[in-house]
RNA sequence: UCCCCGAUAGCUCAAUUGGUAGAGCGAGCGGCUGUUAACCGCUAGGUCGUAGGUUCGAGUCCUACUCGGGGAGCCA
């Protein structure tokens, strides 16, 4: 016999069929004459419930075996369920103890647990609801950004994880070396760098926007979507040390088709989790964030508000709203005044764009205004900051002069500049953290629970 | 890294002005023929984050450290 799965016992299997299903027992309502399992396998939220009857073999034994936590395998008939609750249920004719899970010590129980006691023991949290949602919905994430990216022709373009380009200085870098450490330090000379395995140092990717712009100058639309480590010393709710980013690259765009881009993009995946991952965001909506479906319901059928930066700045300014930090043009905005726009003032997503140059890196397009260049940050409610893109600087003495501005070597950055010898084309992109976008959709507070297994500072357990 | 708050039973928390520790849930045992956060009864379970200090006496006050949370910066 197969082994179904329950999310498909549960929507589509008929009563007096027979199936076998395995999985996670949730809890278990024991009694003499015959007992109530809650089986979960990992594919829905709700469990199977299964009713063993004491006639079934083995009974008492098997039932003294289970607790929350144990593995079993179970066969049996579907049967409508006179109880409320499900709408099917499983009346076991065979059921195999797989692997114990000692009550005393098995720390999930059938309560609710704090997301930070859940950290701690990151490797059984996915058997509880919550983040077994978010590990469905994450999922689903992926697949609808894979999905809207393909079905425009992009190509997924596999950007390097170890660099030796400290790429527009976005952030600490990780070092990766194979030198032995424990002996240098011992030693007190200088390191020399050409015995280290790349001959120079060499680090963890911040960003693949560099080598996308490659392949976007000869393939055409192309995306990378992967791993990025940031070195810094962050302890806040959005911010990990390991994380994943997708980071679009098109020739030929320009601002406009960019925030167009981004703003779609955004829409495509919140109405891909709405219609493929239903119970589940009904779960979130009603135990982790009771205005959920709403502030995606607004994602979806409104138009995401652009400003550029400068009306922003007179906006704040006119706001009468007291700041920790003053409002000044030429200054970055705070996380207040961000959060100002985007969740009192519009309340809806914000395109900010226009940047003052000064504080902003070397590679974004410089504006006839000469004072500001074509950046774009996308604010939305809750998370704020998802995605930073840009206009790229396409002329390569404008590129050369920022550079210096910037305080980068250009001969560091020679085939960069390359692409702006030969066959330059205008070209915009943008960054927008995986993990973030998560949060956008599950309304998930802490950006440690929406990843398997968080990399923050002091901590890489599991 | 900075500011604020916290750490007490397996989990979530309580303990007046400093006087030697409590509840709910969970667990163990027993009961229960349709439960679904099952229910009812009994039982066990704590070097009060770590190290110092003040005091006749510290869970409670002071200092340092560790870890966690919220906010800020950095950004995605």
């Amino acid at each position: 016999m197969n082994i179904t799965r329950v999310a498909r016992v549960l929507r589509d299997c008929q009563p007096e069929e027979e199936v076998e299903v395995r999985g996670w027992v949730r809890t278990i309502r024991a009694k003499p004459a015959f007992s109530f399992i809650e089986l979960n396998d990992g594919s829905s939220l709700k469990n199977l419930q299964i009713v063993v009857d004491a006639a079934v073999d083995g009974y008492e034994e098997s039932i003294k075996q289970i607790g929350t936590g144990a593995s079993v395998a179970a066969t049996g008939t579907l049967k409508e369920s006179p109880g409320k609750g499900q709408r099917i249920e499983m009346h076991a004719a065979t059921l195999r103890v797989i692997g114990t899970a000692d009550a005393e010590t098995y720390p999930l129980q059938k309560k609710r647990h704090s997301f930070e006691f859940l950290r701690e023991i990151a490797h059984l949290r996915p058997r509880t609801n919550t983040i077994g949602a978010v590990a469905r919905v994450r999922n689903a994430v992926t697949a609808s950004i894979h999905n809207f990216f393909q079905s425009r022709d992009f190509v997924y373009v596999h950007t390097p994880i170890v660099t030796a380009s400290d790429c527009e200085g976005a952030g600490e870098m990780f070092q990766v070396t194979t030198l032995d450490l424990t002996r240098l330090a011992q030693m007190k000379t200088e390191i020399d760098y050409s015995q280290d395995f790349f001959g120079k140092p060499s680090y963890l990717t911040v960003s693949g926007q560099l080598e996308a712009e490659i392949y976007a100058t000869s393939m055409g639309d192309c995306y990378t979507f992967g791993p990025t480590f940031r070195a810094e010393n962050s302890n806040t709710s959005r911010h990990l040390a390991e994380f994943w980013m997708i980071e679009p690259e098109m020739p030929f765009y320009e601002l406009d088709d960019n925030m167009r881009l981004a703003e779609e993009f955004i829409r495509s995946v919140v109405t891909d989790v709405l219609a493929n991952c239903s119970e589940d965001m009904e779960f979130f909506n009603l135990r982790i964030d009771k205005t959920l479906l709403e502030t995606l319901k607004n994602i979806t059928d409104n138009e995401f508000i652009r400003l550029p930066y400068t009306e922003a700045v007179e906006i704040l300014e006119k706001s009468g709203k007291k700041f920790d930090y003053a409002v000044e043009w030429g200054r970055d905005l705070q996380s207040e005044h961000e959060r100002f726009l985007t969740e009192e003032h519009f309340k809806q997503p914000v395109i900010l764009f226009d940047y003052p140059r000064t504080i902003k890196p070397f590679y974004m397009r410089v504006n006839d205004d000469g004072k500001t260049v074509r950046a774009m940050d996308v604010l939305v409610p809750r998370v704020g900051e998802i995605i930073g893109g840009s206009q790229r600087e396409e002329r390569y003495d404008v590129l050369v002069d920022r550079m210096k501005e910037c305080d980068v070597e250009p001969d560091d950055y020679w085939w960069y500049l390359d692409l702006r010898r030969y066959g330059s084309v205008p070209h915009s992109g943008f960054g927008l953290g995986l993990e973030r976008l998560v949060q956008l959709v599950t309304g998930m507070q802490n950006i440690r629970d929406v990843i398997p297994f968080p990399r923050t500072p002091k901590n890489a357990e599991f």
